[in-house]
DNA sequence: ATACGTGCAAAGTATTTGCAAACGG
DNA sequence: CCGTTTGCAAATACTTTGCACGTAT
């Protein structure tokens, strides 16, 4: 078995919506391998504009199939970056989720982690009297190469 | 001289604006005026609806119109919940900002904050070498009523 | 008078939906 | 075969823009 991130992804994929009773095909697997080599999140048109550029032009539309049949069964996130455009990026079921940081300069999306802040936000829930089910960081600023 | 925030923010706007040399109009008090009594976050349709239900239409491109003004200046904050609408928000002088959580049952918007959270966030630019200008928390989950 | 403000209609962009044809098991 | 998947075109929804007219100073 595999270990690396982007295969067990793949593999994690498969499985769920082979149990789902989905059928394979063709613009499906594409927009899936795209995504599994991504370090970070995609939007429906930057995942047509690459995969025509790569000689498989796909409808946008069954893009937006299989990105929303992707989320529905937790294979991706949604992350909103608030351009109107949402982004998608794959999910790991260990849960190791990160953040994101716009650069406004290069307008890169970098993506990070920080345990202190995921404390912080785990201590909230108590704090307000609330029950947070997720949460999103999103930064602006100036990413390493550019700051 | 006043201390209740909505005033406060109300006279803010009329002077920035003022300096900035903007002539006031009708749309765009009506806009303010709401703006002003808001507890959170608003969308332009929202702003639309709710003026058009109080008798006072006004043009849709006036309120983005009136919103955009108001963001150039630093007067209103956007904030993405992630379905496709902008919100808007009174941003106060001293800084003292605050996040969000999407409450998944009700759909409300609801404000907090914590000084941990930011604490935590102030320290991720040393830690990672990046500059950050802003950020943005959105938490999903069940607010007090729902919870 | 002159520049700013406003409304309407048209254009733009991201996303969703309907439907008939292609495809997988 | 039969249900799923796909692409196309049309429909939505939010937002932006162009333009003629109204208004504040």
């Amino acid at each position: 078995m595999s270990t690396d991130q982007a295969t067990v992804w793949r593999e994690q994929v498969g499985l769920v919506l082979a149990r789902a009773g989905r059928v394979r095909g063709g613009a499906r697997d594409q927009v899936i391998e795209l995504l599994a080599a991504q370090p970070c999140a995609l939007s429906a048109v930057e995942i047509e504009d690459e995969l025509r550029a790569r000689g498989r032009p796909i409808g946008r539309a069954s893009i937006y199939r299989v990105l929303d049949l992707l989320a529905e069964h937790g294979l991706v996130e949604r992350v909103a970056v608030g351009d109107g455009q949402t982004r998608f990026e794959r999910v790991h079921p260990g849960g190791h989720h990160h953040h994101h940081l716009v650069c406004e300069q290069c307008g890169r999306l970098v993506a990070f982690d920080d345990p202190g802040l995921e404390r912080a936000i785990d201590g909230l829930s108590e704090r307000l009297g609330i029950r947070v089910e997720s949460h999103d960081v999103l930064l602006r600023g100036a990413c390493g190469r550019c700051g």
